[in-house]
DNA sequence: TAGCCTCACC
């Protein structure tokens, strides 16, 4: 019997096969039926092998391939830039002229692509270069391939003069424009593109819409988000998993977390990445137990948290201090998966957060390839915990290296300096930050500079810097020059300071009792009456205070006044004696930072149940003699209570450490590390 | 033959 076998049926064959053994089989079958060897069998014979990763069986059947087509050699670079080995994939394309094939328009687009993905610019723009030369520059696929890479490699002003001079230009080529330029933080001339896109009449698929979500995600536009899922279903655009997981990230990014949940519980089919998305979402939101409950769902539908996914469960980890949780994912990645530059940087954040800065120096000490984000985050550890000296240490560390500092880096490095009180050095380096690195200081530093200058007493410094500001200073610059105001008499800059505190209306009672505290000081009763008032119009929808804390493994809330607690009663007689031990060591309860118009009694008594309070005596009933307790609060710490735990630490003879929203407070032996300034 | 999704510091 005859078998006859037709090269279009093994070439089927070929993209079906799943192993290596199938495709040797075929590639037999092609040599003993000559087929191979014959138009372009060698070349869907190499990137099948490619497919499956045997990169050196497609390069043996280069070699051995009698005559070698472009197809042939197209496929050989292919398979190498798809393995990364992108030396080889260059030289091939140089050896092509050598070898007389003449590159065709399949060629320049693989070529750039590899390119692309090497971030390798220079043989890129090269390769265009001979791509024009050899009269592809109007070629669509080509084209596309450039304004690709240069949109992988930043340079949107570069793909933009391409695009300009395009004469074709296909949905890919406007695409790629609108994705570069959304990705590199140009959301509005992304916006741009898209509306001149429409002028020409041209419609937008599902991987345009995506662009434009990208770009609503950095502009925060959720309404024009909103209006483009409108678009897409109004359409019939078809919204597969890439576009459904954009739009539940732009939701999320967005803080509209219904919406985003809403999107998600519709997807039928869900990935990894959606619910990485989702879960990233609530965690950057703050909402650190949806985030963790989240991880737990995934893996009840059978998906297995990936880096991406625990990188955000270490954010919440480090929102809320639950450091035993942290500890093992950190472990979990170590052991399971790839602990590169994201995870290590999450990890570092997440030890210093949850009060470990020994353990997160470990982990930086460690990793071997440091970028940016790593230096900052280390930095930014020993800066709010008060070692500004170490802050500086590991900058200079930093410069040593070709990491070059930025914005972020600088708002570290001035914010250790101002928690620890470092004014020459703060003043040093800031002028550096300007004048060697052209760094235009954001509200961020000059807010370090202003309570760095404040709390020195030099005030009348710190106003002349706020005057030299070409933006509006924002409410945590007018803070800072009040409590500097406050803590040493200022009183006509400090009266100004309030004024400007008052009209921009701050969330944080915190804020209020500042400027209540500081017209106190001044006797300025009226003005005292008139926050009040604010107070009373505003203050009661202000965020309730929190605090968390960690004992056993497991984490335990407390909100102000909270009695749902189980163990209730008992907190409240351990305050109780802590109270009566505290007043006959001197202490006075600091009733102004209780703000409403209640008798002093109450007022006591309200002071006495602050959630951080109330975490402190829970820790000292559960937790053995000697541990040191972290406790963790959404605001900044109440200045009573700040005042009651240096009390406390010495009274139980115990290591009270407590995060608020801006720094940590070591406390120990009656004293705190933040020096009685914060 | 093409273009596309999630994560770290401030």
């Amino acid at each position: 019997m005859r078998l006859v076998v037709s090269s279009k049926s093994l070439k089927t064959l070929l993209v079906a096969s799943k192993d290596k053994p199938t495709i040797a089989k075929i590639h037999a079958l092609m040599i003993l039926t000559g087929i191979f060897g014959h138009g372009n069998s060698n070349a869907k014979l190499i990137l099948s092998y490619a497919r499956l990763g045997h990169i050196e069986s497609a390069r043996q059947v280069f070699d051995k391939s009698p005559q070698r087509g472009v197809d042939a050699w197209n496929a050989m670079i292919i398979a190498y830039s798809g393995r990364g080995a992108m030396f080889e994939a260059l030289s091939l394309y140089h050896r092509m002229a050598s070898e007389g094939v003449r590159p065709d328009s399949s060629t320049y687009t693989v070529v750039l692509k590899a390119c692309t993905r090497s971030l390798d610019l220079r043989s890129g723009e090269e390769t265009w270069r001979q791509a024009v030369d050899q009269g592809y520059g109007d070629d669509v696929f080509v084209g596309a391939a450039v304004l690709n890479l240069y949109a992988k490699c930043g340079k949107m002003d570069e793909a933009m003069r391409v695009f300009d001079k395009m004469g074709r230009r296909d949905l890919v080529c406007w695409t790629t424009m609108i994705t570069g330029l959304a990705q590199n933080g140009q959301a509005r001339e992304a916006v741009d593109i898209y509306r001149q896109m429409q002028k020409k009449r041209v419609e937008g698929d599902g991987v345009v819409m995506l662009g434009l979500i990208q770009a609503c995600t950095t502009l925060g536009h959720s309404k024009m988000g909103l209006s483009i899922h409108g678009y897409m279903i109004r359409k019939d655009i078809i919204m597969d998993v890439i576009v459904q997981t954009s739009l539940v990230d732009m939701y999320a990014k967005n803080g509209h977390l219904e919406l985003a949940s809403c999107v998600f519980r519709k997807m039928l089919y869900k990935n990894v990445i959606s619910w990485s998305a989702l879960i990233s979402g609530f965690a950057q939101n703050g909402f650190a137990g949806n985030a963790l409950q989240l991880v737990v769902d995934m893996q009840s539908f059978g998906y297995k948290p990936d880096s991406v996914s625990l990188v955000s469960v270490l954010l919440a980890c480090s929102q809320v201090g639950f450091l035993k949780l942290g500890k093992s994912v950190h472990g979990y990645i170590v052991r399971r998966l790839h602990f590169d530059c994201v995870p290590s940087t999450a990890v570092i954040d997440m030890y210093s957060k949850c009060g470990s800065l020994s353990s997160a120096r470990t982990v930086f000490d460690q990793i071997s390839f440091r970028d940016l984000i790593s230096w900052n985050a280390i930095i930014a550890s020993y800066g709010i915990h008060g070692s500004g000296e170490e802050a500086l240490s590991l900058f200079h560390q930093m410069r040593e290296t070709k990491v070059k500092p930025d914005h972020a880096t600088f708002a570290s490095l001035l914010s250790a300096f101002s928690h620890s009180g470092l004014v020459e050095k703060g003043q040093y380096w800031f002028s550096v930050m300007v004048n060697e690195y052209k760094i235009q200081p954001s509200e961020k530093h000059y807010a370090c500079m202003v309570d760095l200058l404040s709390r020195a007493g030099r005030v009348e410094e710190a106003q002349e810097l706020i005057d030299s500001m070409i933006t509006e200073p924002g409410i945590a610059i007018w803070v800072a020059l009040l409590s500097g105001c406050r803590n040493h008499g200022k009183f006509l800059i400090g009266e100004m300071a309030a004024k400007k505190v008052l009209e921009l209306n701050p969330d944080d009672p915190g804020i209020y009792a500042l400027v209540s505290n500081f017209f106190a000081t001044a006797r300025r009763w009226d003005e005292v009456a008139e926050v009040r008032k604010i107070m009373k119009k505003t203050g009661m929808k202000k965020v309730p205070g929190y605090s968390v804390m960690e004992v056993n493994g497991k984490l335990h809330a407390f909100l102000m006044e909270d009695k749902s607690h189980h163990q209730y009663e008992e907190i409240m007689q351990v305050l109780g004696k802590l109270d009566y031990e505290m007043k006959a060591m001197g202490y006075v309860p600091k009733t102004e930072f209780v703000l409403h118009n209640l008798e002093e009694e109450v007022k006591e008594r309200m002071l006495c149940n602050h959630s951080e309070r109330l975490a402190i005596a829970f820790g000292l009933l559960n937790t053995g003699p000697g541990t040191r307790l972290l406790i963790t609060k959404n605001l900044r710490v109440c200045g009573d209570c700040h005042e009651a735990t240096k009390f406390i630490s010495k009274i139980v003879n115990r290591e009270i450490v407590v995060r608020d929203v801006k720094r940590f407070h070591h406390f120990k032996d009656g004293v705190c590390s933040c020096g009685d300034y914060w």
